[in-house]
DNA sequence: TTAGTTACTGACTGGTTAGTCATTAAACAC
DNA sequence: GTGTTTAATGACTAACCAGTCAGTAACTAA
């Protein structure tokens, strides 16, 4: 009989945060911020709400470690993978989409865009520091490989400020859906088979071209 | 002096619907619907609290009706828009995508599918209507658009399960982005641009090409 | 064993808000 | 006018929940 089955109190301080971030993460994805009660948050973590306050000041405390957390190591990721990285941009921007989708996208990380969205009204200054600590820097990082595949005369001359969005908006929609609709509706899309179609197409318009139907009038 | 800048009642019982779902869509898409107060709404559309029960049973009847009252009549223009058109495939996948945008992206209706996405774990049966009376129906339509052009040899043939999601993915992305981060970090995007050049991109990865750099190994 | 320390608990409270209803006033019928 | 109907009000209540704190149980050191 262990200590977790009986009703006896367990010490991990060093723990708790962790646990606790990681319930309110999914609560706060599924159910959003509001409507989320910290009752529950610890009850998923297998402890009491005084807890909780033995760690976060606040629940909107817990809302900024919950983001804080989940974003910091995932960005340095990204970097530290162009970093390293000397591959042609093909190669390099396919696996940085799939390295995406893999890492974050397709992880419990990929709720965040979601609810960093759904209460970004509601907490500008933590949406700001979201935006300056990821989007920008993320986006940063696509810049980069699209323009060396530009330079290289191997893709056609997009607006890099635009490009980046358009990559990552396919991806984000997918993991923000698999954490939404996707509970109630399955609509038994394969998401390796997405994430592959997206990257294909990308690349092919990408590409430079010798047809001309496509272009504006 | 009016009736509305002194405290005089109005008696308005054929308006008072439609103005409370308009401001409920607002302040519900700006801070989620738990996070919206009814005297708030109330206030919004110029009633109070009580006016709110004469109309709609519930906070959650009130949402039922900004979600079906906002999504009816696009759907229905986009299929009224399909069945006349005779355009090839190139231009009609355009002005489909341009006229998303344009006629909803870009207006207040462009909050929908954030708000839809953030309360679709609270509101399964909200969610399955959605999904049934927009999402399906919308992919439907231009799945259509996209199997004329690969019939007819101008696209290359790509799963039509996943390219319609993929089409309005970037869009979706912007109109959820222009009412979530943007009051706080304005990036300054042109959304026209972004538009164009989603439509210019996505193209250019349908067209039948003669390069094959892009195609996987 | 015992005294001291601290992680943890859960009953409590104060503020908030969805939903109600007796009252009010605008419109209408005559 | 006068009486009747009904759109609209806003004070009220009952429930809910973030945040508190006095008390408890587990660990530690002697």
């Amino acid at each position: 009989m262990n200590a977790e089955a009986t009703g006896m109190r367990r010490r991990r301080k060093e723990a708790r945060p962790q646990e606790l971030t990681a319930a309110a993460l999914s609560l706060f994805v599924e159910k959003g911020f509001a409507a989320t009660r910290l009752d529950e948050i610890a009850a998923r973590a297998g402890v009491s709400k005084g807890t909780l306050y033995l760690y976060f000041d606040s629940k909107e405390a817990l809302f900024k470690a919950v983001i804080a957390e989940g974003v910091i190591p995932a960005i340095e990721a990204g970097e530290a993978m162009l970093a390293e990285s000397a591959d042609d941009p093909v190669s390099l921007l396919r696996s940085f989409l799939q390295s995406w989708w893999t890492m974050i996208g397709n992880t419990e990380l990929g709720g965040i865009p979601k609810l960093m969205m759904s209460e970004a009204g509601n907490f500008p200054d933590t949406a700001r520091y979201y935006d300056e600590a990821v989007i920008q820097r993320g986006l940063a990082l696509l810049r980069k490989v699209v323009q060396r595949g530009i330079d290289g005369g191997i893709f056609r001359p997009v607006d890099p400020a635009l490009i980046g969005t358009l990559l990552v908006a396919p991806l984000v929609h997918l993991a923000t859906w698999n954490h939404s609709f996707a509970s109630c509706c399955n609509h038994g899309i394969d998401a390796q088979a997405y994430v592959d179609a997206h990257i294909d197409l990308a690349l092919n318009g990408l590409a430079v071209r010798t047809t001309e139907y496509g272009t504006r009038s």
